[in-house]
Parts: C-alpha cells; structure tokens; sequence
DNA sequence: ACAAAAGTGTTACTAATACACCCATGC
DNA sequence: GCATGGGTGTATTAGTAACACTTTTGT
C-alpha cells in the first residue's frame, strides 16, 4: 500500500517446541518437555525465553519457525502450525515495540533424546518450567492448551512417534499430553474405530508379554484439520533429522 | 533485540467483519453478511478487499481491528477474536512484503442494519461473495470455518442479538450460521440446559400466536473460550454505537 | 374454530465409559 | 505355572436426533 511507510514494530517469529521424554528422571512415565534458551541480553537477561527471532525479508512465517526450531535443537519438526500473534504496545516494558508470530511444533521422541541440548539451550517438563522472560509463560500455556485440546479430536500424537508403533505406545503418548491414564481398552476400540491407523501385520517381540500388534498411520487421512486453510507441509527443507532410525533403539526387535 | 535492525515487512491488521440480515432480499430468511471495502490502489484497484490498514505505533492489536471496523461500519463489535497471520513472502505478487494480522468480528443484527454503507464500502452474502483482491477469499472462508465451527461449541450467536431475545430468534441465529434447519425443541432443551441463558418471566407479544418467553444471556458464563489467553475484551471506547436500542425496532412490544 | 408457533414428552439411536475376562508370550 | 500386558466382550450411561403431541395466543 504504501511507498516506504516505516515500520511500526518490529517483527519476530518464535517457537514453542514439544517432545516427550520418559526418563529415568520422569519415573518412567512420559512427559512433555520442551526446550528454551537463555537470554545473554538485557532485558531479562540470564532469563530463559522461547527460541525465535526476527523474521528475515523474504522467508516464510513457517519456514522461519523451523529455522529457529532447527537452530535450537537440530532437529526437523514433524507438525508445525501457528498459535498465536503476540503485539500488544507494552509487551515489554521500556523496549521497542515487538510483534511475535509464535508457531507450535511437535518433535519426534527418538530424535529428541538423541539431539544435542547446545550451548544455552535446556530442556524443562512443561509441568515445571523456570521463569520465563516477557510473557513467554503465558505463551507456554496456551500452546499447552492448544496441544491437549487438539490431541482430542485430531491425530497429532503420532508425530511424537516412529513410524511403526504398539497402541501401547500411542496410548503412552496420550496419557502423557492429557496427563491422565486411559483405559487401555476403549482407546483401541476408539484408535481403531477412527480409522487413523492401520495394523501393518507385524508384531513387536522381546517385550515379556504377548506380543502386541504393530500399526502405522493411514496416510489417506489428514493430521489435524486447519479448516479451509492450505496444508502447509513443514518445511524440511532447510535441515534433516540427525538420527534416522524411526524407532527408539532398544534391545527389542520386529518380526512377522 | 537489535537496536535499529530494519524491518522485515509491513505489518498491518484487517477484520473479517459478520453480521446477520433478514432482508426481503434474503427471503425473510436469516443470512450472514460482511462488509468489504473496494480498493482505489493497484494491485487489484476497483476489486473488494477486506477491511484493514496499517498498523499503527502504540496501538494494540485488537484496538487497530476494532478501528478498522469502526472506520468501515460505524460500529463497534460485540464479540471480537484473533484469527490467524498471514506472511508468506509471496502473497501480493511483486508488491513490498505485507503481513497481515486478521481479525473476526461479529457486529449485532440491529446495528448492522441501521448502520451507514460509506462510500466504497458494499455488504455482501457470505454464500455469494464476489472477487476478492490478494488472498482474501481464502481468509474470509477460514473466519466462516471458525464461525460456524465455534458457533457449535461456543456460545457467540448472542453477539448478533440484543439484551433480551426469544429463543426462536436464537435458533434463527444458529440457523443463519450454520446454514441448516435446527429442531426447535432439542435446541431448546441443548440451551436451557446449558445453562447460558435465563427467563426473565416476561413475554413477547404481538406476535399472532402464543407469546414466546423472552430470555438474556447468563453472565456468569464466558462467552467463547480463548483458551488461557486473558480475557481481550473488545476496545469499546473507540466509538459508541448509533443505535442503543438493544433489539429490533419492529412493531412488537414487551410486558410481562 | 382455526392457524401458527411455543413448549413438552417419548422413543430410538449413537458414543463414551467401566470393567470382566480371555489370549499369548517370557520367565 | 505365573505374571504381564495385549486384546475382546458386554452392560450401563449420557447425549443426540426424530417426531408426536399439547398449549396459548391472534384472527
């Protein structure tokens, strides 16, 4: 519209980035964690903050949060769809004026126990995070919303997965985003009947039980519905994955 | 962050604008409308365009929406909500990068058709929209996506109404949106036991058949959650509406 | 009396839940 | 055999949809 109208603020993308971890630390149990770094400028320095940073002139909204997400933890994010813009005038006190497009991302669990916790990057349950510079607290929580509620009735907890898994383990996934058991029995009948996956005829062994079925997901259906807007892919364009083993590396083995 | 870095893109912030008509146009049937606004600038000079414009320093978000509204329709919205940002870099083909923070409003039924049709500003059937300058089109069918999928969950259709209403009309609302026939008596009964309105013992008359119980909203219940994001109730101040009267202005009258 | 919409009652169907119970493997 | 989780069956419940029916006004 306008010739060369200067800005009226300044614009940053930022990425509130969600893998799970089942530690020894967490008890076994899978959490949600997520990774953020320390502020080594005023204000709320020393703090830690969501990654981002300003959006670069021809660089898409979304490829700028896998930028940051691939800087952060070098990993490539396996759903990646946009929250929230942040931009009241007094987001920060006494600074210049910030506009952040926040993104939420999903990172695989495999590659995330393996990926590299860099300089001034840590990792923190999203059940006991520290003190967040800005209004990033704020942020963590509605993306903490927006992650449970559409685990509900969308099919994003495979992108914490590899690519062939047990209902067990996508249970697992569930329980540990809603943060409440469920009954092993009705999930399945649920799973099953929504046709989101599919068995693929294998079993897991090694396990000390029956072995359970193995299913993948039905690529004919869709993750999450964004409405009427277009699928935006996430752009794996700019890094891959470091580990390329789907599945976590243990003792266990497949097996028709 | 940076002290004078400079700026990526231009940042300006448009509103999907919805009100319901009932005009002999529409065959006394209710339908949802919105104002557009013709463009008097290349690109896409003389085509419709949502309403919007820069964004201004020190002015938030929802503030720059609720202006843009007033600016166009002479109104202030009763419900008012963030939908989306849109930025790819390659969205006005050859033009300065521009992002667009896009807002969704809803406006009530008797303002809206009391309300001024400045110059260059049209109103138009959401089913039959004519063609829309940029990427408009797209994001007017993701704010009826929102609409109509939070009409179902939510309860927003009280925007369109005035204090006190029967519940007839808030069928006829629901109806509008979402396109289709409602039963009347499982609606009434999804309503009352939702707990979102209440009788005020007083009736509607002058209706040629038995006077319906009018009803208002339970305050006490939110209007749509937004999550844990503070409650961003719509900037009123900006400008008062016209019309006070709170419901149609027909010949019906109240008593109790 | 009749039309028209308000308002009530009833039934059928579907989806969510709780939980009992059998199955197949490792030890 | 026994423990363990995989997997199946089933009864109960809650919510939704369809529709018959009664009530109260204006004409």
């Amino acid at each position: 519209m306008a010739e060369h109208e200067r800005a009226s603020a300044m614009l940053a993308v930022s990425t509130v980035i969600f893998a799970l971890r089942s530690d020894e630390l967490t008890g076994g149990r899978a959490q949600v964690w997520l990774p953020l770094v320390r502020r080594i400028r005023a204000p709320f320095e020393g703090c830690w903050a969501l990654p981002g940073g300003p959006l670069r002139v021809d660089e898409d909204l979304a490829y700028a949060a896998a930028r940051t997400l691939a800087d952060t933890t070098g990993l490539a994010p396996r759903y990646l769809e946009q929250l929230y813009t942040f931009g009241d005038a007094v987001r920060s006190p006494g600074d210049e004026r910030v506009v952040s497009i926040v993104y939420w991302a999903l990172v695989g669990s495999a590659e995330a126990e393996a990926a590299t916790a860099g300089e001034n990057v840590g990792w923190f349950s999203a059940d006991d995070l520290p003190e967040l510079a800005f209004d990033h607290k704020l942020i963590v929580e509605y993306a903490l919303w927006r992650l449970r509620t559409k685990m509900e009735y969308s099919r994003i907890a495979h992108a914490f997965l590899g690519e062939r898994f047990t209902l067990a383990q996508l249970r697992e996934v569930h329980e540990a985003v809603l943060g409440r058991p469920l009954d092993p029995a009705n999930f399945r009948r649920t799973i099953e009947s929504s046709g989101a996956v599919v068995a693929t005829g294998d079993y897991l062994t090694g396990t000390r039980h029956r072995p359970p079925r193995l299913y993948r997901y039905n690529d004919s259906i869709d993750l999450a519905d964004a409405g009427p807007l277009p699928r935006q892919q996430p752009p794996f364009g700019l890094r891959q994955n470091r580990s390329t083993a789907e599945h976590r590396p243990t003792p266990e083995s497949e097996q028709s």
